[in-house]
DNA sequence: AGCACGCCGACT
DNA sequence: GTCGGCGTGCTC
């Protein structure tokens, strides 16, 4: 009898699978593949997956199986399928990009959780009795039993405080039963109606409906801030609801709010099943394992809810599509929009991405008629665009950064009843602490620049010194190292600054801080909105305030401190910060007011400032677009980013080197342009030397190709054994 | 990735 | 005389 083998797929950084035999002599089975399997590895054990049934031929003696952990696949063909493709398109081990696939408990080998929710309801003795119990809170419960089964949550909600131990009482007496029921039978009626959707929102709607009559379809949901994209997924979910399928929506990792999932589940009459950061362990287990049994008919989830299972898939829909959070830094380099895409085909669904900025990548597939372009250009209501004003600051007298006509303006706004956004991307104290004496600056003795060091942040109100690269920390000296001079001055403005500043000048209202430090807690910054309410107050925030919460008050939105953005080297930069503004000035004036948008620079003239300004998020893109092509950069060429670091600089560079000669060597490098190896822009960080060699190509099949061919051989360079390196394809940011 | 095996310096 | 440094090689 010709021996078989199941072909297991391990996390480890290794590219190939380990064929075991199965466990006391059955036979194998090709349904395997896909299943969980616990095996022996060396001294240890680990959890793998079934990947396939290795040849029948002679092979060195095999080890068995120690147990197969799952009775069905827990990838089934299609997720499996893509997730092998994702390993070839990253260049990175299939074992474990299978492993991040999949929740943390799940990884570790155990079952597959219950995915069950609990109902009480009475036993035939209970009715009985019901007419016969004492006044109190178990006969409260009973009645509300009296109806039909009940599950925990609705009586969390129904019931009030205490129920559990009353219906523990009910139980020990007999009277009352609980059982476990299929989470999805518990289907809330939808508490909110749709509005009616005008126009464009309409053809959109029908644009999804057809794409999903014809299988997979990209669409690129291109609609201005507050125009109503939410309400397009909101009815496109219902349909792929109606037609008995699974939808699944990603947003940013901001995106997720309460907010925002109370709206879902207001709306769709199913329970929305959230999975993002703030969830433990099990509770990610749960989730994904409600939408691998078809439990789950709506998720809504951060980066890596891409991976979820969707046996009944119909729909997929990638909000917010142009943000930087769904492209994985570390680990697997993967982008969970770009994925989705993949999914989307083989699932044969469309993939709905939404933006009022879209990514310059989605917006060229757009316009060559790659993806179908579907437009919302009218605000919701009677919503009016925000006024921008260019305010030229040359010259002017600065408080804490802000000039006069600055102050004006928020008062005005303030006096007027409305809410302030000051943004000011700049977290901290002040960004410099300078000796006035001599000219010494506190400077990260672990992180530089080409040029210099990297000033190190004041942050605890003047206290504390940190850097924003590597996150060290100290006190700030009592008296210059250098000098001994007692003159050491903040220098410059971060948002603490401004908010200590704006809280002195308008002692009246309150000031609040919105940044990564204030809103450390979960929950925190919901809680800091409630808290300020409707009452006029200003904001000082981060990119944080670009989205997710609504602030329905805010008629003034000021810009400060964008001008390192306009002549940042990074070629994604002035994507970015035109997204940036975009996102934050969407945020002024709603149907009653108008907003006003000033933004304050030392530069009205730069050609950003002005497209964006003068013509929007469309004429920036199409110069952008032009200057990407001229230039060789994404969307008009691929690439691909290998990175090395070391304790000291040498190194990485003679890795890349090698790297660099063995694409040349294998001839692999034709159709392939190769820059550096180089020190990376910042080039020491956290005390390592970081260099990196960048491939592009026009042809993406010419840049995998070399990596192919290249690769074997340069995972087994001895180099690469003495320091950290990564390969990122596509990689969003050349840091 | 781990973990074993394997050859050279400062200690009970 | 041993404990332990981390170089390199392997894991079905």
């Amino acid at each position: 009898m010709p021996m078989s083998a199941y072909q297991v797929l391990l996390p480890l950084p290794l590219p190939q699978a380990f064929d075991y035999l199965p466990a006391d002599g059955r036979p194998v089975q090709a349904e395997r593949i896909g299943c969980r399997v616990r095996v022996p590895f060396g001294s240890r054990e680990l959890v793998g997956i079934v990947a396939g049934i290795a040849p029948a031929e002679a092979r060195a003696e095999l080890r068995p199986l120690l147990a197969q952990l799952d009775p069905e696949p827990l990838f089934h063909g299609e997720l499996l399928q893509s997730l092998r493709w994702l390993a070839r398109y990253t260049h990175a081990p299939p074992g474990e990009v299978l492993a991040t696939a999949l929740p943390a408990a799940l990884r570790r080998g155990e079952p597959l959780p219950d995915t069950h929710a609990w109902a009480w309801q009475l036993t035939e003795a209970g009715h009985t009795a019901l007419p016969r119990l004492r006044v109190g809170q178990p006969q409260r419960l009973a009645t509300l039993l009296q109806a039909g089964p009940r599950d925990e949550d609705a009586l969390d909600t129904a019931a009030g405080r205490g129920w559990r131990s009353a219906a523990r009482a009910l139980e020990r007496r007999g009277l009352a039963v609980r059982s476990a029921i299929p989470a999805h039978t518990l289907a809330p009626a939808p508490s909110a109606i749709a509005p009616v959707a005008n126009a464009e929102q309409q053809a959109a709607i029908a644009a999804v409906r057809d794409a999903a009559q014809a299988g997979f379809a990209p669409l690129l949901l291109d609609g201005v801030t507050g125009s109503g994209k939410t309400e397009v997924y909101l009815q496109a979910i219902a349909e792929c609801l109606a037609r008995g399928r699974q939808a699944l929506v990603l947003v940013p990792e901001i995106g997720l709010t309460p907010q925002m999932l109370a709206r879902f589940r207001a709306r769709l009459g199913v329970p929305v099943h959230a999975l993002h950061s703030g969830l433990n362990d099990n509770e990610r287990a749960r989730v994904w394992t409600a939408a691998w049994r078809g439990e789950a008919r709506v998720v809504v989830g951060t980066r890596s809810a891409v991976f979820t299972p969707l046996p009944d898939a119909g729909l997929i829909v990638v909000d917010e599509e142009h943000d930087g959070s769904y492209k994985q830094l570390d680990g697997i380099r993967y982008h969970a929009r770009d994925f989705a895409l993949v999914r989307g085909k083989a699932l044969a669904v469309p993939v709905l991405l939404g933006s009022a900025t879209p990514s310059l990548e989605s917006l060229a597939n757009a316009r060559g008629g790659r993806y179908a372009h579907l437009r919302l250009s009218q605000r919701a209501g009677a919503a009016q665009p925000p006024t921008v004003r260019v305010l030229d600051v040359r010259k002017r007298p600065l408080q804490a950064g802000l000039s006069p006509e600055l102050l004006a303006a928020i008062h005005g706004a303030l006096d007027a009843g409305g809410q302030v956004l000051v943004f000011k991307n700049r977290r901290g104290y002040a960004p410099v602490l300078l000796c006035h004496d001599c000219g010494w600056s506190a400077q990260c003795p672990r992180c530089s620049t080409p040029a210099s060091g990297t000033p190190m942040t004041v942050h605890g109100g003047g206290r504390r010194l940190q850097c924003h690269h590597c996150g060290a920390r100290r006190p700030v000296p009592p008296a210059c190292p250098d000098c001994g001079g007692l003159a050491l001055q903040p220098q410059g403005v971060g948002t603490e600054r401004l908010e200590e500043w704006l809280t002195q000048q308008f002692a009246d209202v309150p000031v609040l801080r919105v940044d990564r430090g204030s809103t450390r807690r979960r929950d925190a910054l919901a809680a800091l909105l409630a808290g300020l309410g409707a009452r006029p107050g200003i904001l000082v925030g981060t990119q944080m305030l670009a989205k997710g919460h609504d602030l329905p008050q805010l008629t003034l939105v000021a810009v400060v401190g964008v001008d390192e953005g306009l002549f940042s080297a990074d070629f994604r930069a002035h994507e970015k910060l035109a997204q940036l503004l975009i996102q934050v000035a969407g945020r002024a004036g709603r149907a009653e007011r108008r907003g006003t948008v000033v933004l304050q620079t030392h530069h009205p003239e730069h050609p950003l400032l002005q497209l964006l300004v003068h013509g929007g998020y469309h004429a920036f893109a199409d110069s952008e677009l032009a200057q990407r092509a001229a230039a060789g950069f994404p969307p008009f060429a691929h690439l691909a980013l290998l990175r090395a670091e070391a304790r000291h600089a040498d190194p990485p560079l003679q890795f890349l080197q090698a790297a660099k000669d063995l694409l040349r060597s294998a001839g692999a490098d034709t159709g392939i342009e190769l820059h550096g190896p180089l020190p990376a822009p910042m080039p020491r960080r956290a005390g390592y030397q970081r260099a990196q060699l960048l491939l592009s190509s026009p042809q993406r099949g010419a840049l995998h190709a070399a990596l192919d061919a290249a690769l074997p051989a340069l995972r087994a360079l001895p180099e690469g054994r003495r320091l950290r390196w990564s390969l990122d394809v596509d990689p969003v940011d050349l840091y």
